[in-house]
DNA sequence: GCGGTCCAATACCGTTTGGATCTCGCGATT
DNA sequence: AATCGCGAGATCCAAACGGTATTGGACCGC
């Protein structure tokens, strides 16, 4: 698992749909469906039904979406911690 | 920032040491070595001073150790959350 | 019913990234 | 002074990633 997987799948699931998520996030679509179906396998259950009009959510998904957005709070918490800590107070 | 980085930085941090953190992770030194500076370079700021005997945690990275910490556990609790949760209760 | 449209999935390619191996330079220890 | 352990740099190769082009399926208006 990746962090790019885990920002393709909360953006999917925003827009329900990987083409939409595709131009949001400035890149094409395939890539996001590939990351998305790897995340499934490795999770090893499906987070999103298919259909004709895009992406649903499953339970699965649900539940994975708010781990994921905790995730990548996370990661902007940390970044921006360290940040603003240089290691000389002289630097910035 | 990806999650191997985090990773390869946390088991610096624990090992005060890239050699053995390396052995530790089953990986050659080279890479972490990269991978650290890399993050470093991302960060704006170095995480760790190097000392002949191995590598010190600045301030900042013991900041950001606490932070990495964190990642890693919410990622290990959404892969074992989504685990426990097949979209269908007969496929376990 | 039939072409047009919108969707995700697949196939293939070029590039990038990541790890392994080998080597060097620096300090500490003796 | 010699050696040992450490992190870093350079290079090579394999794996992963993203982009383009294309396919296949479901709904739409006509």
């Amino acid at each position: 698992m990746s962090l790019a997987q885990i920002r393709y799948f909360v953006a999917v699931a925003e827009e329900r749909n990987v083409g939409r998520a595709a131009r949001k996030l400035r890149i094409a679509q395939p890539p996001i469906s590939r990351q998305i179906r790897s995340l499934e396998d490795e999770l090893g259950s499906p987070l999103f039904a298919r259909t004709p009009r895009g992406m649903d959510l499953l339970p699965a998904g649900e539940l994975f979406l708010d781990h994921a957005r905790k995730i990548l709070a996370a990661v902007e918490l940390a970044t921006s911690a360290v940040r603003r800590t240089p290691s000389d107070p002289r630097d910035p």
